[in-house]
Parts: C-alpha cells; sequence; structure tokens
RNA sequence: GGGCAAUUAGCUCAGUUGGUCAGAGCGCACGGUUCACAUCCGUGAGGUCACAGGUUCGAGCCCUGUAUUGCCCA
C-alpha cells in the first residue's frame, strides 16, 4: 500500500469507504504505537500505583480453534469496555491468551496423526506426541490470535499468555500443592464419569444428558431358595452382571415378604440380597429395583447405605470385564444383546418396553458416558464453594445480569467433588510423584511436590538416597489451569509489579454457558489463593444464534461464519463450508461488511445476558451506517476552506446550532450513563439515532444553509457553522468508537484537531456532557414537526417535490422567534422563503389547504390547484384525531388524576390539552371557510 | 421434578426506576438524479404490546395464574 493511499495519511477523502483496507492498517498503526498498552505501566519509572485501573483478563480461547461469532461476541464487548476506560483516561489493560483445551486439542493432533503419519499416539510414545502436539500449537496457535486482531481486539500482546506456558504451569502447580496440603485435594476410588471413546474421567460439567429412544427391560430375580422371583425392570441390562442387591420400598406389599432373603443374578447365579430403602420408587418399572453400585451414581450411595460390595464388570474400554462370567471381554453393548438372549432362552425374561432414557453423553467426544468407579484425584469443593457464595451474597462480586446470580449460588449450594485428574497426555502432568517399589512399580507412597528435585528431597528424606519415583502420568482437567487465568497471567505465584497492580482485575465478561466451568472456579481459586475477588463483576452475555433463534450448528447447516461476514463470502464457500441452510439463503453469497457492522449489531441487537439472533439484514444496516459516517465527514470536511484552523465553538449560534449541541450534550450524558450500567446495546442505538436521525438528517442540512450565508457576506455564520460541525462529529467518534473503532479512527483521523489533541481517537478523551437549552429543545422540536406536517400535506397533495410553495404561517406567541427560522423552514419544508409570511395570527387565505402543529397554523398557498371536497376530507380526518385526543385528555384530567398524579405530569397534560383545543378550534375555523 | 428466560408491527429486536412509549432496522407502498451518501432522501401503511385476572388515578413495564418456545439443573 503506497503512503498516498494509507487511511492515516491521506488527507482526502475517497468516494467510498475501503474496510478492508483501512482496517488492517489502522490495527497495524494502534499497535505498533503502543497504544493497546496500559498507561501507567507499575514496571517503568513513574508508576502511580494510587491511580485506579481497569483491567480485564480474555477469556482463553482454545488454541487450536476457529473463530466463531462466540469470539466475535466477547471480543466485541470486552473491547468495547477497554476502549471507553481508555478513552477515560483509565490505566487500561486487556490480557490475552490461550487455553490448551487438553481433550479437544489431543484429540484434534491425534487425528491428524492418524490421517497423516498413520500412527496412534500409543505408538508414538508420550513423549513423541507430546513434541507433535506442541509443533502442531506452534504452527496453528497463532490463528486465533491474528483472527482477535481482525475483531479489532486492542489488547496488550506483550502479555499474551497460554495455559501450559511455564509461568502458568508454575502457578498450577503451586495451586495443587497448596491444595493438597490444606487437605483439599484427595486421591480415592470413586464413581466417576468415564469416558469410553477418549479413555478418561470427565468431570460431572462435561456430561450432557438427552432424551434418547430406548427401551425399559423387565426381567425375573429368582429367589435363590424358593420356586418365585422378583420382576425388575432396568434400562441397561448389561449391568445386571454387576449387581449385587435387589431394592425394595420397606412398606411396599408386594416384596415385603422377601426383604433379606437371597435372589440369584441372571445367568451368573450369584447369591445378592434383598434389600429394604426408602429411596425406591414405588411407581417406577415393577418398584423393585436392581443395585449396580459399580455402574450408576444412585446405587452407589445405596450401596453405601447398606455396606454392598462393589463389582466392576465394566473395564476402561466398557468391555465386560472377568466379573462378567461367560461374557468377558463383550462391548457393552453386545454384552447387552448377548445377555439378554440369553435370558429370553432362559425364561428370565418378562418383556420390553419404549423407553425416554435421559442419556449422559460425553460433552466432547459424544459417546455414552459409563459411571465407573476409578482411583482419580478429587478436589473437595465445601469450603471452596463457601467462600465463593460469599463472595457474591455479600457484594464483593457483582454478576450482571443479576438473575444469573441465583443460578450460582444455587449450583454452589448443591456442588460435588471436582474430579481435576484426566487420563491424557496434554496437559498439565499432575505434580504427584509416587515411590517405586522393589517390584519396580508404583507404590501407594507418594510425595506431593511443586518439583521432580523438590519430590525426591522430600523422598530421600523419609526413604534414603536410593529411593526411585514415577510421577503421576495424570494430567489435570484444563479448567484447573484456566481456574487461575486472572493471577496466573499476572505473574502469580511470585508478587510481580503487574499482579501486585492489576490485580483483582475488574470485569470478568464471557457467555453464561460457562458460569461454572469456569467463572465459579476462579472465583473460587482467586479467594484461596489470592485472599481477594479475582474481579469485582461478572458480565455474562448470551449466546449468539441464527436470525430464527436456533442453536448455530453444522448438523443444521446454520452455522454463519463471523469472517464471511468481515469479508464477504461466496455461495459455495458458504455451501463448501457445510452452511447449506445460509446458502440457500444468500445464494449469490454474503457482501463484505467490516468487522464495524459486525461489531455494532453484536453490540445493540440484544440485551444483556439474552441470547442474540443474528440477522444478517440487521449487520448490512449497520455496514451502511458505516457508510453514513464516512460520508457526514465527507460533506464536512470536504467544505473547509483553504487554511482552516478548528478552534473552541464560536458565540451567537443559531436555533439550530443551540439544537445540535444540546442534543449531543444529552447524547453524551445518556450514552456514558448506560454504558456505566452495562447497557451497551441501549447506548449505542441512542448514539445511532443521534448521528442519523438528528445530525445527519438535520442539523447537516441546516448547515448547509449556514454555510451558504458566507455568500452573503455572512462570514461569521459559516466560520461557526464549520467549528460546530467539527465538535459534533468529533465528539459523536468519541462517543462511536469503541463500538466501531476502525471507522472512526479513520474518519478522525481527517479531521482537523484543535491545538492540544493527541494523535489518535483510540487515545483521545471521553467526551463530557455540558449543559443542555430547553428552549432550544423545545423550539427545534416545535419547527421539526412543522416541517414534518407541511411535508406530509404535499405528499398527500402530491404536491411535485420541487415545487417551491407561497405560505402564511401564523404560529402565535411563537411568532417572534419562527419568524427568524424563515430560510430553514422555506429550504426544509420546500416554501419559498420570499413568499413567506410569518405572523402572530392571521384569517385564513383563500386557495390554502391548513397544517396544524400544536398552536401554528400554516396555510400553503395553492392556487388552482384547491379541491375543496377533498380538503374538507382531509381536515375532518385530521379533526376527528384531534377530538379523540381532546376526549382522551379531557377524560383523564376529569378522574383522580388530577388530584393524585404529580403536578409536573399533570401540568403537561394540560398543555398538551390545550394545544389540541386550539388546533380544534383552528381546524374548525378553517372548515367553516372552505 | 426444580429453576431461569422469552412471548411487542410481515421478519429481527429496543422500550432505563409504571405517567405521549407504542418504537428502530429490514421488508412493503408511493414519490424523489442540484456537487456527503441510491450502502441515499422524503412520505406512508402496519401492532387490542401471548392470554386471563389483580394492584394503581394510570401498566408492554408491578403481582397471580395459564399457554407456547428455549435454556440450565436434577
Amino acid at each position: 500500500m503506497t503512503n498516498q493511499q494509507s487511511a492515516i495519511s491521506n488527507p482526502q477523502f475517497p468516494k467510498t469507504y475501503d474496510h478492508a483496507a483501512t482496517e488492517r492498517e489502522l490495527y497495524a498503526w494502534w499497535e505498533k504505537n503502543g497504544w493497546f498498552k496500559p498507561s501507567n505501566d507499575p514496571n517503568k519509572p513513574g508508576h502511580d500505583p494510587a491511580k485506579k485501573p481497569f483491567v480485564i483478563s480474555i477469556p482463553p480461547p482454545n488454541v487450536t480453534g476457529e473463530l466463531h461469532l462466540g469470539h466475535a461476541m466477547f471480543v466485541s464487548v470486552e473491547d468495547l469496555m477497554i476502549r471507553y476506560h481508555r478513552m477515560k483516561g483509565d490505566p487500561t489493560l486487556w490480557v490475552p491468551g490461550s487455553d490448551h483445551a487438553g481433550i479437544a486439542t489431543q484429540l484434534q493432533v491425534e487425528k491428524m496423526l492418524l490421517r497423516e503419519d498413520e500412527v496412534t499416539r500409543e505408538e508414538l510414545g508420550r513423549e513423541e506426541f507430546l513434541r507433535r502436539t506442541w509443533a502442531w500449537k506452534e504452527k496453528y496457535g497463532g490463528i486465533i490470535y491474528d483472527q482477535l486482531r481482525r475483531l479489532g481486539a486492542s489488547c496488550d500482546w506483550d502479555r499474551v499468555r497460554f495455559t501450559l506456558d511455564e509461568g502458568l504451569s508454575v502457578a498450577v502447580r503451586e495451586a495443587f500443592v497448596r491444595l493438597h496440603d490444606k487437605g483439599l485435594i484427595y486421591r480415592g476410588p470413586r464413581l466417576i464419569n468415564w469416558s469410553p471413546g477418549l479413555k478418561t474421567a470427565v468431570s460431572d460439567l462435561e456430561v450432557e444428558y438427552s432424551e434418547e429412544p430406548g427401551s425399559l427391560y423387565y426381567f425375573k430375580y429368582r429367589l435363590a431358595d424358593e420356586d418365585a422371583f422378583i420382576p425388575v425392570a432396568t434400562t441397561r441390562p448389561e449391568t445386571i452382571l454387576g449387581d449385587t442387591a435387589v431394592a425394595v420400598h420397606p412398606e411396599d406389599e408386594r416384596y415385603q415378604r422377601f426383604i433379606g432373603r437371597d435372589v440369584l443374578v441372571p445367568m451368573l447365579d450369584r447369591r445378592i440380597p434383598v434389600i429394604a430403602d426408602e429411596a425406591v420408587d414405588r411407581t417406577f418399572g415393577t418398584g423393585a429395583l436392581k443395585i449396580t453400585p459399580g455402574h450408576d451414581f444412585t446405587d452407589y450411595e445405596v450401596g453405601a447405605r447398606h455396606k454392598l460390595p462393589i463389582i466392576s464388570m465394566l473395564d476402561r474400554e466398557a468391555k465386560v470385564t472377568a466379573a462378567g462370567g461367560p461374557y468377558k471381554g463383550l462391548d457393552r453393548f453386545a454384552a447387552r444383546e448377548k445377555l439378554w438372549a440369553d435370558m429370553l432362552a432362559d425364561g428370565l425374561t418378562l418383556k420390553v418396553e419404549p423407553y425416554l432414557r435421559n442419556t449422559p453423553r460425553s460433552q466432547r467426544g459424544g459417546e455414552i458416558v459409563e459411571p465407573m468407579v476409578s482411583v482419580q484425584w478429587f478436589v473437595k469443593m465445601e469450603g471452596l464453594a463457601a467462600a465463593g457464595l460469599d463472595a457474591v451474597r455479600d457484594g464483593r462480586i457483582r454478576i450482571v445480569p443479576e438473575r444469573f446470580g441465583k443460578v450460582y449460588f444455587n449450583w454452589l449450594d448443591n456442588i460435588k467433588d471436582w474430579t481435576v485428574s484426566r487420563q491424557l497426555w496434554w496437559g498439565h502432568r499432575i505434580p504427584v510423584w509416587y515411590v517405586v517399589g522393589t517390584d519396580g512399580l508404583p507404590t501407594e507412597e507418594y510425595f506431593v511436590a511443586r518439583t521432580e528435585s523438590a519430590a525426591y528431597n522430600l523422598a530421600r528424606a523419609k526413604h534414603g538416597k536410593s529411593v526411585e519415583l514415577q510421577q503421576d502420568p495424570d494430567v489435570l482437567d484444563t479448567w484447573f489451569s484456566s481456574g487461575l487465568w486472572p493471577f496466573s497471567t499476572l505473574g502469580w505465584p511470585h508478587d510481580t509489579p503487574d499482579l501486585k497492580y492489576f490485580y483483582p482485575t475488574s470485569v470478568m465478561e464471557t457467555g453464561y454457558d460457562i458460569l461454572f466451568f469456569w467463572v465459579a472456579r476462579m472465583i473460587m481459586t482467586g479467594l484461596e489463593f489470592t485472599r481477594a475477588a479475582p474481579f469485582h463483576t461478572v458480565y455474562l452475555h448470551g449466546l449468539v444464534r441464527d436470525e430464527h433463534g436456533h442453536k448455530m450448528s453444522k448438523t443444521t447447516g446454520n452455522v454463519v461464519d463471523p469472517r464471511w461476514i468481515i469479508d464477504g463470502a461466496s455461495g459455495d464457500t458458504v455451501r463448501a463450508a457445510g452452511s447449506a441452510v445460509i446458502a440457500n439463503q444468500f445464494p449469490d453469497g454474503i457482501a463484505s461488511m467490516g468487522t464495524d457492522a459486525l461489531r455494532f449489531t453484536l453490540l445493540t441487537s440484544g440485551t444483556p445476558g439474552n441470547d442474540l439472533n443474528l440477522s444478517l439484514a440487521r449487520v448490512e444496516a449497520n455496514r451502511n451506517f458505516a457508510n453514513k459516517i464516512w460520508n457526514i465527514a465527507r460533506f464536512i470536511v470536504g467544505n473547509l476552506p483553504e487554511g482552516f484552523v478548528r478552534s473552541s465553538l464560536l458565540p451567537s449560534p443559531s436555533l439550530s446550532d443551540r439544537w445540535i449541541l444540546s442534543r449531543l450534550n444529552t447524547v453524551i450524558a445518556d450514552a456514558t450513563r448506560f454504558i456505566e450500567d452495562y447497557e451497551f446495546g441501549q447506548a449505542g442505538n441512542q448514539i445511532y439515532d443521534f448521528l442519523w436521525g438528528d445530525f445527519a438528517d438535520w442539523y447537516v442540512e441546516i448547515a448547509k444553509l449556514q454555510l451558504k450565508a458566507a455568500d452573503a457576506g455572512a462570514q461569521d455564520t459559516a466560520d461557526s457553522t464549520r467549528q460546530i460541525l467539527l465538535h459534533v462529529l468529533d465528539q459523536t467518534l468519541r462517543l462511536l468508537h469503541p463500538y466501531v473503532p476502525y471507522i472512526t479512527e479513520a474518519v478522525w483521523q481527517k479531521l482537523p484537531r484543535l491545538a492540544d489533541e493527541g494523535p489518535a481517537l483510540i487515545v483521545a478523551s471521553w467526551p463530557t456532557a455540558g449543559a443542555t437549552d430547553g428552549e432550544a429543545l423545545e423550539q427545534f422540536e416545535h419547527l421539526r414537526a412543522l416541517v414534518r406536517g407541511i411535508r406530509n400535506a404535499r405528499t398527500e397533495k402530491k404536491i411535485e417535490p420541487k415545487k417551491r410553495l407561497g405560505a402564511v404561517i401564523a404560529a402565535g406567541e411563537r411568532a417572534g422567534w419562527l419568524a427568524e427560522q424563515r430560510d430553514v423552514l422555506a429550504a426544509l419544508a420546500g416554501l419559498e422563503a420570499a413568499a413567506l409570511r410569518i405572523v402572530s395570527s392571521v384569517e385564513a387565505p383563500a386557495q390554502s389547504i391548513s397544517v396544524i402543529e400544536g398552536g401554528t397554523q400554516a396555510f400553503l398557498l395553492l392556487e388552482g390547484v384547491i379541491d375543496a371536497g377533498a380538503e374538507r376530507e382531509r381536515l375532518t380526518k385530521e379533526l376527528a384525531e384531534l377530538e379523540r385526543v381532546i376526549a382522551k385528555s379531557q377524560g383523564l384530567l376529569g378522574s383522580d388524576f388530577a388530584k393524585r398524579a404529580p403536578a409536573a405530569v399533570v401540568d403537561k397534560e394540560r398543555a398538551r390539552l390545550a394545544e389540541a383545543e386550539a388546533g380544534r378550534a383552528k381546524l374548525v375555523a378553517q372548515l367553516e371557510s372552505l
């Protein structure tokens, strides 16, 4: 790109805004100039620790993941907050980074190895596999960062962190050791969720339940010493092999006589007892329950209550173990079929019914998860959860929107211990070393330490020099490391200047879907390790769905890639990506609309915490908004004379000047208030409406007149107008910058600046609202309504747009100031200024139609085109409308309203009635004169 | 089974402590080429704010219930 075309250095305004070229150039320029870095850096001289910083740590995306609309959403919201605070002058830091995403990444790499080299990770060995995974990460790990850049994320890339970085690994080991030393981490056999496909334990949160069609199998549990049976129903017959009891309700008359006796496990003839337990639901199935403590969570608890033995009848690949006797080695589903067939042959079955089963599936792998007893590491949650609850209850942490607080409480109130070990290779290896026994195998004795050498020191102190250790092969749940994110990224456990100054952070912004996975865990670990809430506010955004509210998914074919919106995409590209629904909707492809349009859409088309249905038509409308910004600026800058100098505002502005400045101040105040209150959508819409609906549609049109006045010698008016145009544009660009950073900066670079202005909008100051001029607002609104009324009448009368009409306006008390607006009124309403009389009252002129707005009546002179009948009809319609308003108003004022409503409200209503009555009188007179 | 949302114009959505709030964008109809913008300008049609009660001088806005849809938890 030549310098001439540069968005920054080219003073010319190209006819159209080229977002594709501009966005890349501006981002690089901001970054190069260090504007993403915090001011008041604690690592530099002159740091003032008393200045309060604003800090966000990024929700780290999956390091090898692809950009999706969820990323676009969080970047839009977080970058808005970051840019807003930066402009307010706060030392502002946004820490970027990514997550190693244990299971997801490992799966991806395994797939790649299989595809490219036809090797499995087991064949490669752990060390080589990790080497390949790191290579993969180096190759693809930067892509997601580039994509975040495209979205305009103004984070400090010098502080980028990765959960497997050395620093963060230190933090993870430190956290593990501390929790262990406090007795909050333990190891043991427990019933956990096992993913046979991934061959690892997963936590409760990683299991998703869905109602799926299945069967309910009814069969006989024969008594061991009597020719009788108890009917039992199950959805998973293969688990019969692991049964250790049959349970009935103690008061169930059908089965009471069997309690305490033995029954025989089908096909195995193992003797197991019939027990009584209050928890048995008499209405489910047959009312008698088989108990498999080794493979069912409820049964596990029943088993614990009755001290039943636990049988593990499935191995880590979900094949039947030796406990299954003749079924050993069969896959779980094959075993189900074979066992049932054998039972059928033996006459042990009763019936099979279709049944909707709540099926647990692995969030990652998608296969059915099996509860299994396994030795794993757990974090005790009770105490951590209590602290986490308090922090939100007592207001140290505020959750926005508030209602998610209830969800948070409910989860923490019912929390279970967290399975943190994963049978994976990609991740933080558990810092536990087992003493190797004489047989060369690890024993149950272990040492927990921050490093291997520390573990050896501990071990040698106890067992002497020759002791040999072996590290636990498992790694920690990825969320264990991301749970430390707000402080580990700043240097914890070391007391770095960053940690001291930037921690606790300010706002944690993320999707509500990871409130438990991530947010709650950060709160708990933050409180535990730093004794501080890691942030004072949690802001949760909703999920982005397609425009009809459906979840975007590959299978539905309705996924929209944010890059298509930003850069455009052909129909073929969309189809090739598997989004058939979108491709059909846009057979010609999706137009390139730029980052700003996407950001503005995400920020303004929803409300906090609610899901957002993304409509591409709306993105297009916002691209048009960007075009509007560009063209207003093009007009203003194009009208600056040679040698123009920006100055502060000049005195003696017109009504329109006073009005637009007052409106600007209102918008500054409102937008700022809304942003402070996390109502980003409302703030954005207000600014949009102001820029387009007030500034462009009205003020700029009037400004054209004021600029022309220079031709008539009113040089001061023109100068003043230029300063006001620039001022309003400048201030509005500032308000919009956090929403649409690129176009606002590109435009701002082309504006002449005040002498004390900085080099870039990104570091310019946030506007402060000045006083508003109530009189100007009221008067201009009246003028605007009058213009609209006249335009309306013209359209209804089908008067040629270009035809300038003569008019007489009876404005009553308003005649004075309205007369000064003669030129404005004439220009905007298509009147002939020379033939426009503005008086306080007048007889209705002949050959005219009348427009009534409040107390003002405008007579448009229409010689020769008046159709008395049509005019009578028009006025009668208006009269009816006024009568309706009057009746409603009178009814209101005649009721208790007048006595009980606040005086200001009543006065307003009275004024409205008076206006309407005055209008009615005029209409009646006009009708009579026809 | 428990909980949370949503239900406002044909479509996608706003509506901040209840007092012109019935709105925006898109779509639709009609009309517009003077040098900021047709990615535009002007005008307009279109909604008993899911339903039924209640509180109040006054309710999309508060309360109760119902229906539909979605999500979370068990």
